[in-house]
DNA sequence: TGATGCATATTTTTT
DNA sequence: ATATGCATCA
């Protein structure tokens, strides 16, 4: 994400009195006329006289706007001149909320006369800041929005740490690690800890680690308050993991919302420098926000309190990922004085699609109610297909595609065909492809997260920050250099033995008393990088990397190898050579190595700007957020699938929410489909229909027969789960008879820690432990009469008690 | 040191 | 089914 110039970022250095508001703004009240529009949908403290801050060259024009304001329906011209003051407002899926926040940036700059590098804009992807800044550029004259912070909380905040990461004792290019890179790092702590990975996975501490950081605990917090064993280990490899990433000089996803927080409380200083930057301060999606952004965001904005919030408890699908749904329930009790809109009008969609959205969404305890209005008709009905497996189910959504294609006017862009899991795109995938229908995945792996492509970039990284181990360690030997695991291991003892870096002992390596052949291969491997490292002071990033790709004769190796995949790789390290050759001719002020590092660091496979190419868009729906298609299928719709184990209320109103998002993407119409049977982990199982379908208004869902589910009511009831509240259908499925013998393994997931269970020899007993997984699966178990026992989950015929 | 087979673990993942 | 990490052998 590009966003501003380098330059117009304050100095630390520089003094209050110099601040731009100083030099380019006066401050004058003007009382803003308040929108009586139903009292429920706006609400605003009484007698609440905004302040506002003018551009002084721009004061007159008033006048040119209110054609602009008119494309606006009321509640959300109320939202964009609200201009003073916390303001929340509260968009519905299709509500034109993009609209509302590129509106009032615009508003503020052409009427209210704010200077552009006063706002502040808040965004979770680079997407839809890049939509934003588009969005406004087009609304102002051409150039007038340069200045303009618009990116999402990493990369702004990445930018800012640039200029004081310096106060916090890391150096300013410092190197973003990714979710890889910190597991590796993690999986490192926890070797040189001495603590197995097996009794702790990597992937637990590191969630474990990452919620910590969202929630803004530090270590010495979390190591204070570790309760349990697990919880006590992870809080010491916390500890090490953070002094890794110093030594290192790297920061992960999460220190770039933290560590801004830290530098505001050791540096109050810098916090009013940038509280006196920015004047209004603009978030998107706020409901998916953690607790460390909420932070910064509330110390940011501290001061002038104009802080804009958008977003839609709803739509909250992330709190898996440290999103703390509270942060919008409780925006109003942060600030008292908040104005609230509610925008619930809905362009997007048919009046059956809202109906059938708001039926389903409704059942959430959890929630600010609201019920979208749709402004057009009606519509058709949904369509609820259900299939024998899922390649079935594969193959109708396909035949769908082709029929609706010939018959109406729809192009195979029109549709999408949405998924719960990763996992079940082959199949359709396999399926699209046998019937010719152009289809596109999105969120497969990331083009940086490739191998060839994570090598290249950690050459790079590596020639900006030599203390990057991470990167060191995966080039020291790529290509081969007959460095090996000893040779490193040797080398490492010798840097802690000298107390240097590890690429100070490869550069004093002849020290060592190393073998001459290892010092010979450290050697060149040193002069490769110091060439680049000096060309990278001039050059552009793309002549950085040819002369990379020159020297390491990585694409030729690739080349002679000659395989299908080698030749794919080759392509990706072109495909990187060329991105670098863009970048630098699009971004003529901030083209350094350094600027390339992070874009590539902070960009994500949801980022790729859609082509012209008419295809069919297939992809989670965690991916579908914020898009919109004409015809939509949403797939899996399977109990343990869509929802997916989720027996918490509260995890099950999250996939419910997600139920929601995935139906408000559709324009015209939707088809629901399940399978009853299905392959997980290769093995078949046996599904039951979601009790989503249940939820939505049976009067306009049909089957593909025609016949609508209400008319089926007697019969079927109990099947579509209608009648049953959602405690009782648990309780059905929980208890659920003898499913067969495939399926058993499904039902002994019940088997867990402490579980009561009943053995035909040896009784019953407690479940002290699972080992394992699959037909492997073991579990220790203590029985009362038998005493203490471990048994293949598989042959014990276990059953669990109640 | 590199290649090969074996075991293991598989939600979602804006950055 | 499939990808990934880990241990063992050539």
């Amino acid at each position: 994400m590009k966003a501003g110039r380098r330059d117009d970022f304050p100095r630390y250095s520089r003094g209050p009195g110099e601040c731009p508001e100083v030099k380019y703004l006066r401050l004058f009240v003007k009382r803003v006329k308040l929108y009586e529009i139903h009292q429920e949908i706006f609400r605003c403290p009484t007698g609440f006289i905004p302040e506002i801050r003018r551009h002084r060259n721009s004061i007159t024009e008033t006048s040119g706007l209110s054609d602009f304001l008119n494309e606006l329906n009321e509640v959300q011209r109320g939202a964009v001149t609200a201009t003073s003051g916390p303001v929340m407002v509260l968009a519905g899926a299709g509500s034109g909320k993009t609209r509302v926040i590129t509106y009032r940036i615009a508003y503020l700059i052409r009427n209210e006369g704010v200077s552009p590098s006063n706002i502040l804009a808040l965004t979770f992807t680079n997407k839809a800041a890049g939509e934003m800044r588009h969005r406004v550029d087009s609304l102002l004259r051409h150039g007038s929005a340069g200045g303009l912070w618009i990116g999402t909380f990493h990369s702004i905040f990445a930018r800012l740490l640039r200029n004081y990461i310096d106060l916090l004792g890391f150096s300013r290019n410092f190197t973003i690690f990714d979710a890889d890179d910190s597991k590796s790092l993690i999986r490192q702590s926890m070797t040189e800890l001495g603590i197995s990975h097996d009794s702790l996975p990597v992937n637990t501490v590191q969630g474990m680690i990452s919620r910590a950081k969202n929630s803004f605990v530090l270590p010495g917090e979390f190591q204070r308050s570790a309760g349990d064993y697990n919880r006590q280990k992870t809080a010491q490899i916390y500890e090490l993991y953070s002094r890794k990433l110093k030594e290192n000089n790297a920061l992960d996803f999460d220190d770039l919302l933290i560590k801004p927080i830290e530098l505001f409380n050791l540096h109050p200083e810098v916090l009013e420098e940038l509280q006196e930057m920015f004047h209004y301060i603009l978030i998107d999606e706020y409901q998916d926000t953690n607790r460390a952004q909420y932070l910064v965001a509330k110390m940011l904005g501290a001061r002038r309190r104009n802080i804009f919030v958008v977003g839609d408890d709803a739509q909250s699908i992330y709190s898996w990922r440290g999103a703390d749904i509270t942060n919008i329930l409780n925006f109003q009790d942060d600030y008292k004085d908040v104005c609230t809109f509610k925008l619930v009008e809905n362009y997007r969609s048919t009046g059956n699609i809202l109906k059938a959205a708001n039926s389903v969404i409704s059942r959430n305890v959890r929630q600010i109610k609201k019920e979208l209005i749709s402004n057009r008709n009606q519509g058709e009905p949904l369509t609820l297909m259900e299939a024998q497996d899922e390649r079935r189910e594969a193959e109708k959504v396909g035949e769908r595609i082709n029929s609706m294609r010939m018959k109406q006017e729809y192009e195979f862009g029109s549709f999408a065909v949405f998924y719960r899991t990763n996992a079940q795109s082959r199949v359709i995938e396999d399926v699209m492809r046998r019937l010719r229908i152009p289809y596109r995945i999105f969120g497969s792996v990331s083009f940086y997260k490739r191998k060839e492509i994570k090598d290249a970039v950690a050459y790079l990284r590596f020639i900006l920050n030599d203390r990057d181990a991470e990167s060191l360690l995966r080039i020291l030997n790529f290509p081969p250099r007959k460095i090996g695991d000893v040779s490193i291991t040797r080398l490492r003892e010798f840097a802690e033995d000298k107390g240097i870096t590890l690429y100070q002992a490869i550069i004093r390596a002849d020290e060592g008393g190393f073998q001459q052949r290892l010092v010979n291969a450290l050697g060149s491997f040193a002069g490769v990088i110091e060439k680049l490292r000096e060309m990278s002071q001039g050059a552009t990033v793309y002549e950085v990397l040819s002369e990379l790709f020159t020297l390491t004769s990585i694409p030729l190796l690739l080349q002679a190898e000659n395989t299908a995949e080698s030749l794919a790789r080759y392509e990706n390290l072109q495909e990187l050579l060329s991105m670098a050759r863009d970048f630098s001719d699009h971004n003529p002020d901030g083209n350094t190595l350094g600027d390339f590092l992070e874009n590539i660091s902070l960009a994500s496979n949801y980022d790729e700007a859609q082509d012209s190419d008419n295809y069919v868009s297939l992809m989670t729906v965690h991916a579908a957020k914020g898009l919109e298609f004409p015809v939509v299928f949403i797939t899996g719709l399977e109990e343990r699938l869509f929802p997916l184990n989720s027996y918490e209320p509260e995890q099950l109103e999250e996939e419910r929410r997600l139920f929601y998002v995935a139906m408000t993407r559709a324009r015209e119409k939707i088809f629901l489909s399940w399978a009853q049977t299905r392959y997980l982990y290769g093995q078949p199982h046996y599904c039951l229909k979601s009790m989503f379908i249940g939820e939505i208004d049976s009067s306009i869902v049909q089957k593909e027969s025609g016949t609508y589910l209400s008319e089926l009511a007697g019969k079927e009831k109990t099947d579509t789960g209608q009648s049953l509240t959602e405690f009782q259908r648990r309780q059905q499925q929980a208890s659920a008879p003898a499913l067969p013998e495939t399926m058993q393994k499904k039902q002994l997931d019940a088997i867990r820690k402490g579980t009561m269970v009943h053995h035909a020899v040896f009784g019953s007993g407690t479940v002290l432990d699972v080992q394992g997984s699959g037909s492997k699966q073991k579990v220790r178990i203590n029985f009362r009469s038998a005493g203490e026992k471990t048994l293949m989950v598989q042959y014990a015929n276990l059953s669990v008690q109640r």
